[in-house]
RNA sequence: CGGGGCAUAGCGCAGCCUGGUAGCGCAUCUGCUUUGGGAGCAGAGGGUCGCAGGUUCAAAUCCUGCUGCCCCGACCA
């Protein structure tokens, strides 16, 4: 993508609302606009991260055997009369109603809709177990919504929803979830470490929230040190091996964790010393096994092998990929801008001519931009007639991992200098070789 | 929902106290010079001062009401 043709309305100062830095270097980067509290549109550096991030949420869930589908934003308020969550859920629910004054709603989420759907096709137990899930907007009409995308209004959620014959089935997809979340954080390039969670009346031990640890976190949490360095599993991870599964969940759920909701202080407190970790995280996931809540009251129901009808246990499993954008930041960000993980970077490499308009750079430079996208590796041309300055601010603020500089001291040597945004490594090689290098 | 604050050009701000032709920096546009860490000079454009009432000869400025947004707390993915 050649900047001169492209839509990045960079911010060299920083808006007086925004105040704390994930919100702060999205607005100066150009990837969004605020439109109302908490609503935000995601201009196209934006976008192309928001789908960076969704496709690896999408791979793994894929990967655990969920199968995508698409519900709507707009649900019937009689699907939540049915489960009698329509006069529960208060006023974080934004209710609409349409032309026949019909009561309509915003989905904040989607159980109900989802076990309306189930129901209508599912009968027998040999069709199970079946995870479904989508990627869709919710809303929930927050008090005070805050911090930019980490507290929106309107947010996007992967929601996964598990349907079991009996609870010993729901574990297994409960496993699996767990076990697709950690693979989908760490190919995000995050660390984030299962803690146990508010069940509510189901009770048990399975509900996780998965947080990572970041200094302007929104909650205190408290782990073993231990959870830092464990593997996490590989791709060739068998989703249908529930005792594998099982391994690797009790591995992961077996030392302190917990959020200052659940934190035991006396518990922590008997970790030896230096495997004491109390940190500021952010909730970037939430699986729940909740059994029957939603199948029994709306009859979702199939027959078991012994002939009579059973409620599913049903399971739900959340990640925002809006939010994991804004929290992205919050971990991988320095004084300069934000520093993305090659994984869910916008792009991946910037190519900087420090002399536009000068013929040795701009033929240098048009020759490195076609030869990288050749090699199919997405490349941000800053071809503006900006000084060289202005374009490395530019680069550092928008965070993509790699800059190849093109200047005129360097080319009458040969070289290029490639640049590493994470740690601010330089090197200089020739143009061949930077795009070799980058391959 | 309780407490606090803000609203003046695209962004950041001054002006308000003490009413009298709306300003500064950055950004934008034109020209020239410049080109390895947000350039210099010269010129230009851009604002019903959040909205609605009121006071006054005269309101960004004083008064009343409303709206929007931010921060702290309670609540939440």
């Amino acid at each position: 993508m050649r900047l001169s043709r492209y839509f990045l309305p960079i911010l060299r100062e920083t808006p007086k609302e925004a105040d704390i830095v994930s919100h702060r270097l999205m607005l100066r980067a150009g990837m969004m606009r605020q439109e109302a509290a908490g609503i935000y549109a995601f201009l196209p550096l934006g976008l192309r991260v928001l789908n960076k991030v969704c496709r690896i949420v999408r791979e793994e869930q894929d990967r655990s055997g969920a199968i995508e589908m698409l519900m709507p934003t707009i649900q019937s308020a009689d699907l939540w009369r049915e489960s009698g969550r329509y006069d529960d859920y208060g006023k974080e629910m934004l209710r609409i109603k349409d032309r026949h004054e019909r009561d309509m709603l915003y989905g904040p989420t989607n159980e109900e809709m989802i076990t309306e759907i189930f129901r209508s096709y599912v009968r027998s137990y040999k069709d199970l177990p079946l995870n479904l899930y989508h990627i869709q907007w919710k809303f929930r009409d927050e008090v005070r919504p805050r911090f930019g995308l980490m507290r929106g209004r309107e947010f996007l959620m992967k929601d996964a929803y598990s349907f079991d014959l009996d609870q010993a089935g729901a574990e297994h997809s409960y496993n699996k979830m767990f076990v697709a979340y950690l693979r989908t954080f760490a190919r995000l390039g995050l660390k984030a470490i299962p803690m146990v969670a508010e069940t509510g009346p189901i009770g048990g031990n399975l509900s996780h929230e998965f947080i990572i640890l970041a200094s302007t976190g929104e909650s205190e949490v408290y782990c073993h040190r231990d959870y830092l360095d464990f593997a996490v599993p590989g791709d060739d991870v068998d989703f249908d091996n529930g005792p594998a599964l099982q391994q690797i969940v009790s591995k992961w759920t077996s030392l302190y964790a917990a959020t200052s909701e659940k934190h035991d202080a006396t518990a922590f407190g008997a970790l030896p010393q230096d495997k004491q970790v109390s940190a500021r995280g952010i909730e970037v996931g939430h699986i729940f096994y909740f059994g029957t809540k939603y199948s029994a009251p709306m009859k979702a129901v199939v027959a078991g092998p012994d002939g009579a009808e059973h409620p599913v246990h049903m399971g739900s499993y959340g990640i925002g990929p809006s939010r994991l954008v804004a929290a992205l930041i919050e971990a991988f960000h320095d004084d300069a801008g934000i520093k993305w993980p090659e994984t869910v970077a916008p792009f991946k490499v910037a190519l900087l001519n420090l002399k536009q308009g000068a013929a040795d750079t701009d033929a240098a430079c048009e020759k490195l931009y076609a030869a990288l996208q050749a090699r199919g590796i997405e490349v941000l041309y800053h071809d503006l007639d900006e000084r060289p300055g202005s374009k490395f601010a530019t680069a550092d603020l928008i965070g993509v991992p790699w800059q190849i500089l093109v200047g005129p001291k360097g080319l009458a040597a040969g070289q290029v200098e490639l640049k590493r945004r994470s740690d601010g490594m330089r090197e200089a090689l020739s143009p061949d070789d930077a795009v070799v290098r980058l391959s």
